[in-house]
DNA sequence: TAGATTGTTAATCGATTAACAATC
DNA sequence: TAGATTGTTAATCGATTAACAATC
């Protein structure tokens, strides 16, 4: 892997999600080997593309063959940081929280979820595929028991903040935000993911108002 | 408003429903009127970037005032359509499903759900949010009698695809989709927009990664 | 009117694509 | 070896930022 001094491009690693997408179902088809010519059209890219974004983190290819489809997603599976144990908590164990919680995948990408914590009585204390759902009270003693690193918001909006606030001063610095804010934070070493679902809605909403506006002429 | 026949970079679209939010919040503070300057220090960006966003639709703001905030979110709501009524069927009424069922936001923005299908005979029959779950083989004889425009997919990777083709074929043209694949279709007019919590969950990964490497030098 | 702030043009920066020499 | 395809440099394209004249 090339030195990782050199700042990857936002779009790049935005991207390399899709490209273990893709690999997976390549893999799963039983091909061995890809050109990037032929992964750019099943991705509906440039080969160009494939090329730049691939070396931005080393030579995985070989020339006259090609990128050994396995092997390559290997290298981005480490290039993403999944063969690392990430220890996690879910925040809100509504609809969301609980779907997220029975996301399979989660754990065979190092995504180790230890506990849900809600302020419902009727769902404090049952489990959500296997895991106990705990009352936000005992946040505290929690964290102090057991390492966390990344916390997943599945919040109303309204107290998102507060409880992230609340997270960072118990040490916590990585989260994944599905609440349609924002989260503010002054420590520069957090990082924050968000999943803004009515975002996407409201950009659907425009690119149908504008198909619609263009049929009319 | 401008001439629509210029194509709006895709960079502006995604960050419309971002000031649409940043407009709300400041008007629930009681702010009448904002410069250009003054919601880019809010938001992170540019001035330049925040004026140059905006006039691609049209004149909104006025020299030596600056926008007026309720006028300007609600000209950003008639670009984004969300005046405009969509009927919504979800498809999937598991907990994704329930959860943007119950998503309380969606009817103020135009996005009417009329019901949901599922496959399980254990909530087909129930009642989410005071909306129907039905038996997904009522499709065809639902769509027959009721005009849908958006379906929302939160279904299993595994089946996506199919039950897209299935209501492409019966005239559905915009989707939502949550799971983890692209769609493919052939007609141009079909409009796709996804939500990739997963893709999110390992750009996550990545930046921590990232950040952890760093801090070792 | 003077001050403020827009709308817009020009300059810069970054990302994508094209082209090809290197090499398996 | 010849053919295929990479890695990488250079050219192009697009998006962001800076600057300022227009104007409220």
């Amino acid at each position: 892997m090339k030195s990782s001094t050199v700042t990857i491009p936002n779009a790049v690693i935005h991207r390399l999600p899709r490209y273990y997408r893709y690999l997976r179902d390549i893999m799963d088809e039983g091909v061995e080997r890809i050109s990037s010519i032929d992964l750019s059209k099943r991705m509906g890219v440039t080969a160009s593309q494939v090329r730049q974004d691939l070396n931005h983190f080393g030579d995985f290819g070989q020339q006259g063959y090609g990128y050994n489809v396995a092997y390559l997603r290997e290298e981005i599976a480490k290039i993403l940081g999944l063969s690392e144990s990430h220890p996690v908590i879910i925040f809100g164990a509504g609809h969301l929280g609980t779907a997220i919680a029975n996301h399979s995948n989660f754990p065979r990408r190092g995504f180790e979820i230890l506990t849900l914590f809600d302020n419902d009585p009727k769902v404090i204390g049952t489990t959500i595929n296997g895991m106990l759902v705990r009352d936000e009270n005992e946040l505290e003693s929690f964290l102090a028991e057991n390492k966390v690193e990344i916390a997943i918001l599945a919040l109303p909006k309204a107290v998102t903040q507060s409880v992230a606030d609340r997270l960072i001063s118990l040490g916590v610095r990585y989260f994944l935000n599905f609440a349609p804010v924002d989260l503010r934070y002054d420590d520069p070493s957090i990082i924050v993911e968000s999943v803004h679902i009515s975002d996407s809605m409201m950009t659907l909403s425009y690119r149908i108002a504008k198909s619609q506006e263009e049929k009319k002429g």
